[in-house]
DNA sequence: TGTTGATGTGCAATCGATTTTACAAAACCC
DNA sequence: GGGTTTTGTAAAATCGATTGCACATCAACA
């Protein structure tokens, strides 16, 4: 093993506690035992065994992130940003996929007790709340717990929800101001938090085409079932010109399909999704997309987990504003120069 | 805190000894304790501090990921394969983007240094050799290293290298067989890994194109230089073809351009990308793209590692086979059917 | 010169586990 | 029933740190 604070002590003619003194700065060491010890520290390369420290410091220095798949460009960002924050605030981050398996989830929140995080972020909480309530209380009954784009009620949960239902809305309000006639809605129903989405749409529906039945179809987001839904879309429903698609990924999907069918984007079907991911500037045309404010819900978790941890209290949910950047996939508005 | 060993031993009216026996399912325990103290340690939800038990079994069961940006598709996909497998394993792993500034990377290596990690995988190794052997040397000295794409010489270190050298060459090869007259080059400078690429793609160029002067060009990763980039490549040399980008991100916004320049792809222009990313399916026409095989490096680099800290050799450094996937943005090869 | 106060250092307890050793109690044998 | 073996349990050391308390040393002051 390394060397440690009795092995510098013996070396140095001192108690290990004179070495720990100096190791963290403390007064009550004279200069000279301070640059002897100071030098040996450094000629043998001395670092502190963190786990011993932390012992009995009480403390880990350690957050736990729990995401389902961090392939996920949503958790991808998010994840850099938070592991990027903390780490210059001293923290470090363990993150598991947990996947889509409610036991795994269950077994990765218990092997963070274990370490005794002191913290938690979850991203993409898709598990039944009843579940996540009771393996938190059972595990992580005193830890904070920042939950991204999702909640459920308990005493250590915080929540921070971007605001993607009147995003939706506000799609829909831009498809209506571009001449569209008919939108559809095409989503994942595998993610919770796309229900908002849908909520938003049918709110958009109401408000802005109160005389159409809206149309809202669920497919995976794999491309094949992706195509083939969009396909089954425009076949049973020739005139839907517009579409908003519950994630990026799909949206891109949907260009290639409509590409395939040579239908035109966006003068015969205007297309919207959701992320604002890096790709919707690349696609051809470019897609217009709900941004979802990675950034700033990532950061305010970030910030909630330090203020949790520092004392302070936090609201127990946040909403964040989204905001649609219109690109290619969708007709300029009619009054853009007017802006 | 959470309850403890001692806090059961009490309630049992044992030794915590014995509570530490019936914790790791040890023998010597009398079926009557055995069953009095499980009671227990179920009731109060007794999780086992993995600090306290590293501390004197000498593990940590934490190994860490160093990587410059979690964002890029490589380091996306490589983290999570690894992640998901150590995680089978028992292990955690502690992930660090370190960004491009060596300060940095030496700053997280000590880090991991401190929390006694048992391993290190390393990804996107932009730093200089020397520095890195230095830090490893002083910090872990001891610790199994394994590097994806790429290597430095140190006794711990170990390197797997996915065969982007011939790769490349083989997409000369797939330009060459499909008509291509002109083949260029576009690479991100700033990954050392692309050295190798261009390497191929020299070679390729003198095997395939010996009459030709190779056009092998650099620019930044941002939408904004690839794009200046494309432009700049197609108005200095009108006669060039067919171009392969270091990164399928590059390629992608290289279609991009050649749609906004009127550019036919694959009939005037033929692109070729590198990674094989999820994306390259997307694109409109679909990217041939040279698959790097991440998921055979990630699942190396796990095997490295645990092979490594059962105590078993390695080869130093291990070549994986890439493989050429054509698609939409080049022309068929000629003998297509004949395969 | 003796008392006081500041300063520097060591001892020992503590954090939450594991493990070796030692010692009782129970079971076995003749 | 006495001796031996087996079995169950506790005590104590250990891992690598931190920290309160006691104590020695030395200077300053009356």
């Amino acid at each position: 093993m390394q060397v440690t604070i009795y092995d510098i002590a013996r070396m140095a003619n001192v108690s290990a506690s004179t070495v720990s003194r100096v190791v963290n700065n403390k007064e009550n060491v004279s200069p000279k035992t301070r640059a002897r010890i100071l030098k040996l520290l450094a000629e043998h390369n001395y670092v502190p065994n963190e786990a011993a420290r932390g012992l009995v410091m009480q403390s880990t220095r350690m957050i736990g992130v729990l995401l389902t798949d961090i392939r996920t460009t949503q958790h991808t960002q998010g994840v850099y940003f938070i592991e990027r924050e903390l780490s210059t605030q001293g923290y470090s981050c363990i993150i598991h996929n947990t996947g889509r398996d409610q036991q795994s989830w269950v077994h990765y929140v218990q092997e963070l007790s274990q370490r005794k995080i002191e913290a938690l972020i979850l991203m993409g909480s898709i598990y039944q709340a009843d579940t996540m309530r009771e393996a938190i209380a059972l595990y992580l009954p005193n830890v904070p717990v920042v939950v991204c784009n999702g909640y459920f009620a308990a005493p250590n949960v915080y929540g921070i929800v971007s605001d993607e239902q009147s995003g939706v809305t506000d799609c829909v309000s831009l498809l209506r101001e571009t001449g569209c006639r008919r939108p559809a809605f095409l989503m994942n129903p595998s993610t919770p938090s796309n229900e908002q989405k849908k909520l938003g749409f049918m709110n958009g529906m109401a408000r802005f085409y109160p005389d159409l039945s809206p149309v809202a179809l669920e497919c995976g987001t794999s491309l094949e079932e992706v195509a083939a839904a969009t396909r089954g879309l425009l076949l049973e429903h020739p005139d839907v010109d517009g579409i908003v698609f519950s994630e990026d990924n799909m949206a891109l999907v949907g260009l290639r399909i409509l590409a395939d069918l040579g239908r035109r984007v966006p003068e015969d079907v205007q297309i919207v999704g959701i992320n604002n991911s890096r790709y919707a500037r690349l696609s051809i045309p470019a897609l217009t997309s709900l941004d979802n404010m990675l950034y700033d819900v990532s950061m305010t978790a970030v910030h909630h987990v330090l203020s949790l941890l520092a004392g302070q209290r936090v609201s127990k949910r946040t909403l964040i504003g989204t905001e649609v950047v219109a690109r290619g996939s969708t007709r300029p508005r009619p009054d853009a120069d007017a802006c």
